[in-house]
DNA sequence: ATCGATCTGTTTACGGCGTAAACATGGGGG
DNA sequence: CCCCCATGTTTACGCCGTAAACAGATCGAT
């Protein structure tokens, strides 16, 4: 087997200091980042990671407890900024922080577009863990800074569900388009090694006369905007609720 | 290995006519439909399908190419049934059109909670064939009945846009939720054989104390009422747009 | 009735997966 | 100096999806 260090000038001595020479759970969870951008959550393998970082698959073993802890570590990576990055900017008013909150998020959506459905669809640890905020500390937050806006128990939790479903509902979307458009074959990257799904590998438009003439509408990709008009709707619809 | 057939008095006599002794794609897919609301979606194996219809794992390449191919056969049968169920209902108005639609795609949500998952986030074939709406002719009919009732083109992707997001950021989190109740430990049928996640089995909740104030009520499940007011909130939105 | 083709399901096999367990090894504190 | 522990490797097991070769039943044409 090839020596597969993880760079070229990577030597083996017991100095260079900073050198990330030494695996880290850190490390590895960056490292898995990095392969669910490239390759997908499916085509993240434990042997495969193992590669990337130049070792055998079972030296990870040691600093993650398996796969599924892995897929969890990298779930609170991403969500692990958030909350930082929201500290005294525009929380002056409850809107000012759902507004912040909601691009912070769809900033993880975009950039990380492989590793949203897993945010998005695992399996929460609570059901007051709706996700894509699935992270106790965000939750937390998010609560605590509502109620001290002066919202009511019962208003919170009205935001805090409709503004999950809203995020879930749009930024899921978004990837999906996203990926849609940059691969309309389907992805190669399958588990096992099947071949084109069915008899038909092109979808047949013959009898959908409306959606050929939609086709370039549907199309379009205005997730930005959209976002935007859809969230100050939310916010509208937050803030109606609140006054009566 | 034990002989397990498709019923207890599944004989082998090559009369018994109108038996379900033989293979087909449909009692495949059914078969897998059953096989995921028990299992989940990452459950289903074809060995283990197989198993459920006596039969190995390979006699079922003759009617279906590959696992892949299967779940899109398991979504197209899922949505199948829906157009036809809504012909001729309550479409007289659009509104009664989206409702009925709805409420139908909500069915199918809350009774394969398992399947839901796999229509929402499967990769979709094109950018205008939109989770949970994975279905040519669904779409079509979408678009033509909003198309009847005199919305302009921009109306309906508007409206197209907006439910869809609606649908699926809802019913996510209902299915998951309802997940999340009946199962608060980690789901026992994960791929490979893993162990407790990680160094904390149990969410800590020591430092959170808001969410512990909100547990109760976080947990309330109100997925019914909640999707009938975020429905005709959104109804009111679309009439709303159409106003103007 | 016979015979081939065709249709259906089985057997066998391959490569890949997650991961348990035993093993190697090298650097640091007694 | 030596042992021990932390780190990574080897080996192995049981799963998975599926390609390919095979076997047997069924059935139409003769």
């Amino acid at each position: 087997m090839v020596e597969r260090g993880r760079d070229v000038t990577g030597r083996h001595h017991p100095d260079a200091p900073g050198s990330a020479d030494r695996l880290s759970r850190d490390l590895i969870v960056q490292a898995a980042i990095s392969s669910i951008d490239r390759r997908g959550a499916q085509g993240l393998t434990m042997r495969g990671l193992g590669q990337d970082l130049g070792v055998e698959a079972m030296a990870l073993y040691r600093y993650v407890t398996g796969r599924e802890d892995l897929l969890e570590a990298v779930i609170a990576k991403l969500l692990g900024g958030v909350r930082q990055s929201l500290d005294h900017r525009l929380t002056e008013s409850w809107q000012g922080y759902l507004q912040a909150l909601a691009h912070r998020i769809r900033a993880i959506a975009t950039d990380h577009p492989g590793a949203f459905p897993l945010i998005a669809t695992r399996h929460p640890a609570a059901p007051w863990l709706r996700p894509p905020l699935r992270s106790l500390e965000l939750v937390e937050d998010f609560l605590d800074t509502l109620l001290r806006h002066g919202l009511t128990e019962g208003q919170v939790v009205g935001a805090y569900r409709g503004f999950t479903s809203f995020l879930l509902g749009t930024l899921l979307l978004e990837v999906a388009q996203r990926g849609a458009e940059s691969s309309p074959i389907e992805e190669p990257l399958d588990e096992g090694h099947a071949q084109i799904p069915n008899d038909d590998g092109r979808l047949d438009l013959s009898e959908t006369t409306t959606i050929l003439r939609f086709r370039d509408l549907l199309s379009e990709d205005r997730s930005a905007e959209e976002f935007e008009v859809a969230l100050e709707t939310l916010l509208d619809r937050l803030e109606l609720d609140l006054s009566q």
